[in-house]
DNA sequence: CCAAAAGTGTTTAAGCTACACCCATGA
DNA sequence: TCATGGGTGTAGCTTAAACACTTTTGG
């Protein structure tokens, strides 16, 4: 905040021109997978690369509004209908190879979208599995340090289940306790026992509200589940802690009477 | 992210020229009341009003080393003795009345420090009481956004103490468990209750080590407290949580045998 | 000896885990 | 009628909250 003059060329000692740019870290939940939304980028650098959705904040526009925007143009995807979070600002100096950029990356969470159309700037957009693009070796690498901003998303989404109810967030209205189960599970890459969690999920105020109506009962039978709709309560009291282990939950879920 | 090549003038549609600063709220304890380091500005915008220390982010540097780099230039405090985080950016258009600013804040914790040196661009430097400075009617009015920032990193410092050991990273070393109980009455503006207090410090496994001495009975009696260290923990599982009024813990310390 | 402060014990309530059972439904 | 899956019951464990008691020290 030390003051100084506006820029002419450039004043050692005073403030470097920078460009700032708003990232997009779009998740959802697809056949029983955390996604994510990139883009293949059509240009120079990284062009044919995947990345984050995103682009440069104009002179009029926060970096919250400059992701919004960004967003639609690139995948036609209207963050407004969700919730959307600042997560960190990426500053490496060489993190961009044409000069210094520095991002501000956010995290937002969508109920299953159809797929995105690719804008201008784009040849391609794909909800890509988070588990593949971060574990598969064949995975392709992502431009710029988004691999980096992905592993971060993935940690707060992660830990913001646990003390949240932004897991409702990933399914659409109405929806099942066994769906919101399900988000569960594919972020945390292990299932909540079943019993328990429906307590928990009832028993929090506000978290979710009956939707006065009953699903379909699956193919092979069973009651017809109750519906639900986002509650108003933003924060979980206490807190939603993930399972120790997969083998435990997988062998309660395979116990007859469990099922 | 689109691609663009680097400015000359100014290209609309391309990426405007910003300037990028990394602002610092370092908080400690003293005189059992929760303090921010504030710098008096010596220049305009803002002469003469308090604002965050922080400043320009060089064309070499990050935004982190940037913070630590004004940090110690502005009021002679190193932050790299102290726990030292990214707390969230903040890019309104009309927050710097000169030209675009995205100020990068950060977040440090302290134990209690002397006064610190006014650096060049800085008349005076002082702790101000947080409590002081946002309920206060008679406090300053910060320059640009800066209460806003600090509102929001009382926010955070808040919420941390519940869910991480950094509240010994308010306490000089070797320190009591009452002094450690004293940093959350100071955060938290109500002191939870101290015997369980006690018990949950010393059951958290890795919070605090003993530092093997003792230290001084008070003016008025008592027996030697014992001394420790930080321990190698970082989250605190299950977390401390804040208690729900301050007239109850206030009536619990006033109870004797509790005193 | 008294007040203050540190440390520890105890009782009660609350939450979570694990497991069991019942019932509605579709094949 | 049987397998499937949603909803609920419950015993046992762990943790936290509230309160009491003992001990050590300086005045």
């Amino acid at each position: 905040m030390a003051g100084k003059q506006a820029p002419e060329g450039y004043d050692p000692g005073a403030h470097p021109p920078f460009a700032v740019t708003a990232d997009i870290v779009i998740m959802t939940i697809r056949d029983g997978a955390l996604r994510v939304l990139l883009v293949e980028r059509r240009k120079d650098p990284y062009a044919g690369s995947w990345a984050l959705p995103g682009g440069f904040v104009e002179i009029d526009e926060d970096a919250h509004a400059a992701a919004v925007r960004e967003l639609a143009e690139e995948t036609g995807v209207d963050a407004e209908d969700f919730h959307l979070e600042q997560l960190a600002t990426y500053s490496a100096p060489d993190r961009d190879p044409r000069m210094r950029v520095v991002s501000v990356a956010h995290l937002a969470f969508a109920p299953e979208l159809g797929d995105a159309v690719a804008g201008s700037d784009a040849a391609a957009t794909r909800w890509w599995s988070v588990d593949d693009l971060l574990a598969d070796p064949d995975a392709p690498a992502l431009a710029f340090d988004h691999e980096e901003i992905l592993r971060d998303a993935l940690e707060r989404v992660r830990a913001k289940l646990e003390y949240t109810t932004l897991a409702s967030r990933f399914v659409t209205e109405p929806f099942t306790i066994a769906e919101l189960r399900a988000v569960y599970g594919a972020v945390w890459g292990l299932l909540p026992a079943r019993a328990n969690f429906t307590r928990k999920v009832l028993a929090t105020d506000g978290f979710v509200v009956p939707a006065g109506t009953t699903g379909e009962a699956s193919r092979s039978g069973g009651p017809r589940p109750t519906l639900y709709r986002r509650g108003p309560a933003t924060d979980l009291q206490p807190a939603l802690l993930r399972p120790r282990s997969k083998a435990e939950v997988d062998a309660e879920d395979a116990v007859r009477g469990e099922g």
